[in-house]
DNA sequence: CCCTCTGTGTTAATCGTTTAACATCGTGCA
DNA sequence: TGCACGATGTTAAACGATTAACACAGAGGG
C-alpha cells in the first residue's frame, strides 16, 4: 500500500525495459501495438497512472505551465475586472496547449514589506515549477520580477523594459488624451486618484510618486503635459484599486474645501466609487464634476464613464502567445488605446 | 552562455560539497554562518538563482502547489462570481503558506468530448505539479476526478462521495427551501433552470436528467419534492451558466404560451438573466413572474434577487486547509445554506 | 547472397536536488 | 585524562523519469 508504484516496477512486472514503459505512454509509434497494449494492461492492473508530473518536468525541462505573479493578494486580485481580462485573455490562448496557469502570490506591499515576507513569497517564486511566467505591472526592480529573471525563465512584462518581452500601452499617451479632453472641458483643477500602498485618500507627494506603479506614473506625465501651465494637479492615494478604498479616496477629495472639477481615477473600478460617493453627496457627475477611469471594463459602460479602452484580453492572449511560441511572436508590442467619452465628463461648472 | 548552473557547479566553484550548498539555500543553520555567506557569495557570482523547481519538487516530494479543475473553459470561469468567490476563499488560505494555485484547464463539455480532446485534457491533469486538488461540482466518474484519484493525490470535492474529503452543501434541503418558498406563494406551474451542455432554452428529458451537475439534480430533486402534488414542473437548460445563454433560456421559457409562474434558476447569473429578459418584456418580476437565483453573489443583492445563500468564500477556505492540513480538518463537512427572500418572488398572479 | 533499411526493443547516462548516515574536531565536564 | 556531545561538513544513495545510441531481426532490392 505504501509502496509507490513507478515507471520501474511496471517494467519489472511486465518484463520489459524502463524505456519500453516510457514508449507506451509517450510515443505508441515507437512501440508494435501488441506490446504496448500489454504494458498498459500491467500497468492498470498495478495502479500506474502515468509518469510522474514532478520527474517528468525535471527530465524533460518543460512544466506545460506558466505563472502569473501576484503582488496584490490573490483574494483582491479575483474581484479586479482588469486582472480577471488579462487572465481570460492568457487561459484563452493556454487552453489550446494544455498548458495550466499557475497564480503565484507575492506578499503585498503595505507600507513596506518586512525582509522575512520578502523570502517567504520570494520562496514561492522560485518553488514555482513553470516555463514562463507573466509579470503585469511590475517595476523592474521588484524582488519578483528579479527572481524570475535570475531563474532565466522567459519573462513577459506590461511595462517598456529595457531588454526581455513586453506587451504594453502608451500609458503617457493614454494620459494625454484623458488631459486634453478635460483641458477642452476648461478644467484646471484636477486631482488624479493613483492606486497606491499608502493610505486611501492621503496626497501622494512628489517624492512618493517615484513608488508608484510605472503605468500611474506615465498616465500622471501625460495628464500634466496635457493640462494648461496654469493647472493644478493633485495626486491622491486611492490605495489597492478596490471599491472601498476608492470611497475613501473620494470622500477625502470631495469634502476638500477646494474641490477639484474633474477626478482623474486610474482604473474604472476607482473611478465608479468616485462617481458613487459624488452621486450620494449630491453631486451631479459630468455637471458638478468630472469624472474619468482607465481601462472600460464593462462596469465602466454601465456607468456611463468616460475612459481610455484597452485591450485587455488582447493583452493577455499576446502575453501567452510570447511564452509558448517566443520563435514566431514579436519581442514588443504596443497596444492601441482609445479615449471613450461617456456622460461622467462636462464642462467645468461655473461658480 | 548556454551551460547551466547548478547546485554541483556552485559546489564545485566553491570548493565544497553539494551538501553544503543545498543547506546554505535550505537550512542556514545547518552550517556555519561564515560558510554560508561563503557560498551564497559563490552563487551570487555565478548567477545562481537558487534550486530548481522541478528538481527539489521531485526530491521531496511537494510542489508547494494545489490544483483547480476547470470544465468549463477558463475564459468564462473568470467570469463566474461563484467561481471567483471559491477562487478567493482558497487563495487566501494559500497565500498564508507559499502555496501556489494552479489552474487546470479542461475541455468543455459541450455536446460529448471526442477521445482526442479527453486525452489532451487528461494529459495537462497528469503533467500539473501539484500536491493536491479541487474539483468543485464534478461527478465521481468524471475523467478528471478519476485521473486525480489514480495520481492518488489528496482530492476535495463539492459533492458528497462515498470516499475521499469534501465539502458540500444540503443542495436537496436548499431545493426544497425553494420549492416550499414558491409552493406558500402558491406557484405550481414553475421552470427550473440547469446550467447544462445542451442547447439553451430547450427542455431537459428525464433521460438528460442523469447527466446533469450533481448539484442541480440535488436542488431539482428538492423543489420537487417541497411542490404540492399537482404543480408542474418542467426543466430547462440554461446553457454553461453565463449571462448570454441565461438570456436564451428566458426567451425561449417567457415566449412559451403557458408560461410558467415561477423560474428557479441554478445560478443568481442565469436568475439576473431571466430577471433581464422579463423587465425588458414587460413583465414584472415579483408580480407577474418570480424568479429565484442561487448562491447569493453580490450581483443578487443589487437584483433584489430571493435566492439561497452560501458560504461559497468559507467552502473555498475550507477545502484549501483540507488539503494542506489533512491531519487537523474533518473529511467531510456540510456547509449551512440560507433562503434570502428578496423582491423577485411574489404571489402567483391570478389570472 | 549481400547489403541496406525499417521496425522494435534495450542499455545506460542524465536531469538537479535532498538528506540520512557518517566523519571530524574542539569543548565542557567528571 | 577520558568521554560524551554539539557543531559543522561530507559521502553517496535516492527521487522517477526521458531519450540518444545501439542491437537485432526480417524484408526487400540488386
Amino acid at each position: 500500500m505504501g509502496v509507490r508504484i513507478t515507471l520501474r516496477s511496471v517494467a519489472e512486472a511486465a518484463g520489459v525495459s524502463t524505456a519500453a514503459v516510457s514508449y507506451a505512454f509517450n510515443r505508441p509509434d515507437r512501440l508494435s501495438s501488441e506490446m504496448r497494449s500489454r504494458i498498459l494492461a500491467v500497468a492498470r492492473e498495478l495502479g500506474y497512472s502515468g509518469p510522474d508530473a514532478a520527474a517528468r518536468s525535471l527530465r524533460t525541462g518543460r512544466a506545460n505551465a506558466i505563472g502569473v505573479i501576484f503582488t496584490t493578494g490573490l483574494t483582491y486580485a479575483f474581484s479586479d475586472p482588469y486582472v480577471l481580462a488579462l487572465l481570460g485573455g492568457l487561459a484563452e490562448t493556454l487552453a489550446h496547449s494544455r498548458t495550466s496557469l499557475v497564480l503565484i502570490p507575492f506578499a503585498p506591499v503595505v507600507a513596506g514589506l518586512s525582509d522575512a515576507e520578502v523570502r517567504e513569497s520570494l520562496d514561492a517564486v522560485h518553488r514555482a515549477v513553470i516555463d514562463g511566467a507573466v509579470a503585469d505591472g511590475l517595476t523592474d526592480d521588484h524582488p519578483a520580477v528579479r527572481a524570475l529573471s535570475d531563474r532565466s525563465l522567459p519573462l513577459v512584462r506590461s511595462s517598456d523594459t529595457a531588454a526581455g518581452r513586453c506587451v504594453m500601452i502608451d500609458d503617457r499617451q493614454a494620459g494625454r488624451e484623458i488631459g486634453r479632453h478635460l483641458a477642452d472641458l476648461g478644467h484646471h483643477e484636477v486631482a488624479v486618484v493613483v492606486s497606491s500602498p499608502s493610505e486611501p485618500g492621503c496626497a501622494v507627494t512628489p517624492a512618493d510618486e517615484a513608488t508608484l506603479y510605472p503605468y500611474s506614473r506615465h498616465r500622471l506625465a501625460g495628464i500634466r503635459e496635457a493640462l494648461p501651465a496654469g493647472a493644478r494637479v493633485r495626486v491622491v492615494s486611492g490605495g489597492n484599486n478596490a471599491d472601498a478604498t476608492g470611497r475613501l479616496a473620494a470622500t477625502a477629495l470631495l469634502a476638500a474645501p477646494d474641490r477639484p472639477t474633474a477626478i482623474a481615477a486610474d482604473s474604472d473600478v476607482l473611478a465608479a466609487a468616485v462617481v458613487e460617493v459624488a452621486t450620494v453627496q449630491g453631486l451631479r457627475v459630468g455637471h458638478d464634476v468630472s469624472v474619468t477611469g482607465f481601462d472600460d471594463v464593462p462596469l465602466a459602460a454601465s456607468t456611463g464613464l468616460t475612459t481610455v479602452r484597452q485591450p485587455i484580453h488582447e493583452k493577455g492572449r499576446l502575453m501567452a502567445r510570447m511564452l509558448l511560441d517566443p520563435d514566431n511572436t514579436p519581442n514588443r508590442v504596443t497596444l492601441p488605446t482609445e479615449l471613450v467619452v461617456r456622460s461622467s465628463t462636462g464642462p467645468v461648472p461655473n461658480r
